[in-house]
Parts: structure tokens; sequence; C-alpha cells
RNA sequence: GCCCUCGUGGCUCAAUGGAUAGAGUAGUUGACUUCGAAUCAAAAGGUUGGGGGUUCGAAUCCCUCCGGGGGCGCCA
């Protein structure tokens, strides 16, 4: 927010420290850490250190960056709106003029709205791809921490200013597709799915996936089959479309209930063949060798870049011919940037697959495609159980994402039940759905990518301290009092009286998120916003308590309620970003402001 | 064997290479006649796994060791 006097000042700090005989590069900011100052601050260390390397002096850094600073803070010609320049310690610390930027940071966050935070366009377009599920399987708790973060990083890239085309990849294909279909055709012919899809499709698949281990005849039966679809056996192709249409259904449900959507899908179906093309054409240039019949087809990354056990080999088809899953991302990569122009092309995968993300970026780096250099692999640690037990749905472990909605909805429903027992019993549910929704995205997205999730029932469905809830409520408590005051913001006013610290540093903390998005976009990391959202609501609780608006005198009074409507506005698109159902805070403020007995479907568009 | 990753109060996690390492939680002590107590306040809790190094400055970068997890030619 105040890029132009960081400009400004930066090129007088230059000016200033040249007449002195002193060279300065570039001049980073950061914020005063003191709370209640606030304003913007650098260190001269850094010159200090390289002036006398320079000169090749032996000096106290220390003392010589202060005598920097306070020469600095003597000369300094400070723009409008700054209060004092001050050395303390080898660090300048500028302070700004309380009633002129405390009113510049609300009017422009009531100004802009749902857009406050958001960066200008970039002109990136930049693909996502992520959720890639399995059809004919289940959709455990494993599978969430991917589409929420993915989601969300869409969210984040978009606000930050850049084209996102959101993918998902299914894997309609394979073995444990073939598995399922006997499986069904065995045992299930002429079943229909119904209520929870995902579910039944999983249920199936565990079974078949028993039934294959126990069954003596199992494993010829299930070749036999596959190689009917491989022949594209009609009846066999008819029944793999109907069965994955059911599987798409159930992921639309899943999605519809996270609130997360696609722009495109890519099926590994339509990638098989030009897989297989690419291929031919890694053995043509000698990049991948063919060792059929005996062997597959691999690429030698290692010998081809003359590393050492970096690389090692990427297998890119099987020695019956029949394509790996390497086969089809090597086409999918170069069929995305054909097809969307990219700029950048990322890939949500977890941190398991990350030699095999380096094996295909390397390899297509190798086949000279100039776009090469613009894949990244966004990877994130799995979600555990107890004990770091990894779920799998062989062994029966998984956590059905189904389930755990139920769960944290009925937890939240107990809650709500004890807090407030006199609102509407269907009041009382959307509340419990918004609170459960909001605390299971919360618990995946506060922590950082690398960070291993280890799910238990207890920890996810927390509802105390940082946690979704308390952000939410933080937003209710906001809105409330607007409400109390008729919903009016009043219109901007001069700053009649002295803000306390606590008032200065919610100011200062909403004035951060534009630049706290920039951060958590260059990083793919929610996480950022996350912490401001939480910072912002427990500055906010703190202000809430400490600093009457309804009650105080009228230009006070209306100050305050501007300042409210401002950290309310920076906490719902702190939470719209990370993916925390901005639509669904907003019901429950309706509600919380009506008592709506039905949510108004306005609120659904 | 090689590669990647994590290690921060009892527990779960934060912290652009910068100022006094911060939150939550558990335990302790307080606050509802006050805009919603799903809240707030206070005290207590730390050799940032060990040891070196780089740097004016290291939880952060490098090396090494220890410990947890993951990966490494026909799964996805």
């Amino acid at each position: 927010m105040f890029e132009i006097e960081q400009r400004e000042i930066a090129k007088q700090i230059v000016d200033i420290c040249r007449n002195e005989g002193i060279e300065i590069e570039n001049i980073s900011w950061s914020w005063i850490p003191f709370s209640g100052n606030w304003g913007m601050a650098t260190t001269f260390f850094q010159a200090a250190a390289e002036e006398a390397r320079a000169k090749g002096l032996k000096i106290n850094v220390g003392k010589r960056a202060q005598e920097i600073a306070s020469l600095i803070a003597e000369r300094l010609q400070l723009p409008a709106g700054f209060e004092k320049a001050e050395s303390v310690r080898g660090y300048l610390n500028l302070y700004f003029s309380t009633p002129d930027y405390s009113q510049r940071v609300i009017d422009t966050v009531l100004h802009e709205k749902e857009n406050f935070g958001r960066n200008p366009r970039s002109g990136k377009r930049v693909m996502v791809e992520f959720s890639q599920p399995n059809t004919h399987k289940a959709f455990h708790v494993g599978h969430l921490r991917n589409v929420i973060l993915g989601n969300s990083v869409c969210n984040i890239l978009d606000f930050n200013g850049d084209t996102v085309i959101r993918t998902n990849y299914l894997g309609d294909i394979g073995l444990h597709v073939i598995k399922w279909l006997w499986c069904y055709l065995k045992y299930h012919e002429g079943e229909q799915p119904s209520g929870d899809i995902t579910r039944w499709m999983g249920d199936i698949y565990a079974e078949a996936s028993r039934r294959h281990e126990t069954e003596a005849d199992a494993e010829e039966e299930i070749r036999a089959l596959f190689a009917r679809w491989d022949s594209r056996d009609p009846k066999i192709v008819a029944l793999w479309e109907k069965t994955r249409q059911w599987s798409l259904d159930g992921f639309d449900q899943i999605y519809r209930a996270l609130n997360v959507r696609f722009d495109h899908l890519y099926f590994e179906s339509d990638v098989e063949d030009s897989g297989k093309e690419i291929v031919d054409k890694l053995i043509e240039k000698n990049l991948a060798v063919d060792e059929r019949p005996e062997g597959p087809v691999v690429v030698k990354l290692d010998e081809l870049c003359g590393t050492k056990d970096k690389y090692r080999v990427l297998v890119a088809l099987r020695s019956d011919g029949t394509s790996l899953y390497s086969t089809k991302d090597l086409s999918l990569a170069s069929r995305k940037f054909n097809e969307f122009n990219l700029d950048q092309s990322v890939y949500v995968i977890d941190v398991r697959q990350s030699l095999y993300m380096q094996q295909i970026f390397k390899t297509i780096e190798l086949m000279g495609y100039p776009w090469a250099k613009n894949l990244y692999h966004l990877s994130y640690e799995i979600v555990n159980l107890p004990g770091n037990v990894t779920m799998s749905s062989r062994d029966g472990t998984v956590v059905f994402l189904q389930d755990l909605i139920d769960e944290a909805t009925s937890r939240a429903k107990e809650i709500v039940n004890e807090k407030n027992p006199d609102l509407a019993e269907s009041t009382k549910d959307s509340i419990a759905q918004m609170v459960a929704m909001g605390g299971l995205k919360y618990s995946m997205l506060s922590r950082d990518n690398t960070k291993i999730v280890t799910f238990d029932w207890q920890a996810a469905l927390d509802f105390n301290g940082q946690a979704a809830p308390y952000i939410q409520y933080a937003g209710v408590r906001a809105n409330s009092i607007l409400r109390k005051a008729d919903m009016r913001v009043p219109a901007a006013l001069p700053l009649a009286y002295e803000l306390s610290e606590i008032e200065i540093e919610l100011i200062d903390l909403i004035s951060r998120m534009p630049k706290e998005v920039q951060r958590a976009a260059a990083e793919y990391k929610p996480l950022f916003i996350a912490n401001l959202a939480f910072d912002l609501a427990q500055t906010f609780n703190n202000f809430y308590r400490q600093c009457p608006v309804l009650q105080a005198e009228a230009n006070v009074r209306d100050y305050r309620l501007r300042l409210a409507a401002a950290a309310r506005q920076a906490m719902v698109n702190c939470l719209a970003l990370r993916e925390l159902i901005r639509l669904k805070l907003c019901d429950f403020e309706r509600m919380c402001l009506t008592g709506l007995e039905k949510p108004d479907p306005f609120f659904y568009e």
C-alpha cells in the first residue's frame, strides 16, 4: 500500500548516502515491530559492512550503521503523511502520521470492498492441476488436502493478478478400473448407485481388491477382462463409460460440498495414444532405450545428464507396450501448453512423487521444449493417521470424506446447541455446517505445505483457539456492531481523537494484506493468508473488548464503525482466499443478522 | 547405499537472514448489569536436536552427526 512512498524515500536515501561516499544498492522495507507504532523500517548494517569491506577497514559495524541511520534520519525530507524519522541501533524507523494513514487504509478498504488486497493483473496465464482422483475409487481425507490446497492456491494466484486455469486430471483407466468392472460384473451386475456415489464405488473397489487376493481364478479373469477392454469390446467400453460417469457424478457432489470448481478436465484415457507417440519420439531421438520385449522403454536420465543417482531411470512404457502414468504425463504436459498458451504449469501433487516429477520435467527439457522451465511441482506432505499410519484403501484404514464432514457437522451442532440454544433448528444446522467446513479447511491450510498433517478426530474437530470458528466469530461480532448501526457505514470523516494502540495495530494489520497476497502467491503458501486472518481476528477481538463503538461519542463512534467495517472486510477477503467458503460465511452473517429461517436464495448466487 | 524432507515451550504449530523467537492448547489465576464470554486479561513455560562454519547479524544459509518420515527400472 505504501510502495510509492517507499520508492521515493529509498531514492532520497541512496542520494544522501552517495553524497557521503556510501554506495547502497537496494533498500528493503519491513514493518516496525513495536506494538502501537506503525510505519516502515530499514537497516544499514549491510551498507556499513560493505563500506568497511570496500575500504579494507575493520570497524564496529553496529556503530557505523547507527551513524548512517541517524545521518539519514536528520537529512531525510519526509513526504506528507509521515510523522517522524528515528534512528535506533542501526535501524531507520519512519513513523506514519496516524490521522493520514489510518484514514487512507480504512478508505481504501471500504472503497475496494471485496477487491481489497487484490493486486494488478499480471498478464500471466497459469494452469494449476489438482485433485486428480481415480474414478472407481473412494475419496478420503488423504485426498482432501490436495483439493483444498490446490483450490486455495488458485484463488490466491487469481487475486494476485494471474489468469488461472483450474484443471483436474482424472484417472479413468488402468488396472484399478478393470478390477472394479470385474467385481461389478461378477457380483453386482445391474446395481445402481444412490446417495453417496463415491462411497458406493469405493466399497466395490475395496471388495474387488479383497476378492482379487482371495479368489483363485480372479487374476486370470481380470486379465481376460483387461484384454477385452484393450481390444475395445463394445460391451465393456459401454460399461466403462457408464460407470465412469457415476464416479464423475460422485466427485461433483464432493466438489460442490467443498465449493471447488474446475475450468477444464483432462482424462487419462485422452492422452494415452498421444503418450505412446511421444515415447516413439523419445526412442527416435535416442533419449529412450527400447528394451522390449525383455524390458520396458526407459529414459536413463543420469546417463543423459552426466549425474549419478540423481534422476535415476524413468520407465516410459511397459514391456508389453501398454502405457504407464509417465507415458500419459509426458503427453499431457505439452498438450496443456498447446491448448492454453500457458506461461506456467503447476502440478499439485504430494511429496512422494517429487523424484517422479523431476524425471518428467527433465525428460521434457531434454526433448528441447522451451516451456520445460515453466513446469512447477507444488509438493505438499501427506495426511497420516496417528502413529504415522498412511491411509490405504486396501488396508481399510481410510477415513471417508463424507464421514469426516458428517462427524464434524454433528460435533459443531452440539456446540451450537450449547452456545446458541435459542436459534431455529435450521439456522443451527446451517451454522454447524459452516463451522465444520471452515474448521476442516483451516486445519489443512494453517500449516506449511512441507509439514505432515496427522489426522485425528480430536484435533480435526477442535474448534477452540487458533481455528476457523475463531475468525468466523470475530467477523460475526464485527457484523453485529454494524447491524446495530443499521448497517450504515458512515461517510469518510477526519480523525478527531487519539487512536489507541490496539486500533493502530488493527489498521496496520489490515494494510498488510496486499503484500501478504503477493508473498502467498509467490511461494504458493496459503499459510501466510491463514496467519493474517488469525492475526486480524485476534486483534479485532482485542479492539472489540477495549474500544466501545456504539456507546462512544459521535465522531469516535463513526470512526470506529468504519474501522470495524474495514476489519470485517479484510477478514472476509482472507477467508475467501483461503477458501474458507466465503459464501457460507456470508450466510452465517446473514442469519445472525436477520435470524432467517431459511437462507435467502440470493446468497447462493 | 544414494536423494528429498522434517526436528522450535508438555502437546500442535508460527516467525522476508534483522530489533525482546511468537500464537494456540493443557495446567494455574482472574473478568459477563457492558456492541454476542465460540471472548478477554495475567503469570508460568525456550541452550530453536548436537557440534562446527559463513555473516555486522542465523531458528532460517553451508558442512557434519543424531533422530522421525518419504522416495529410488515396468504402481499411480
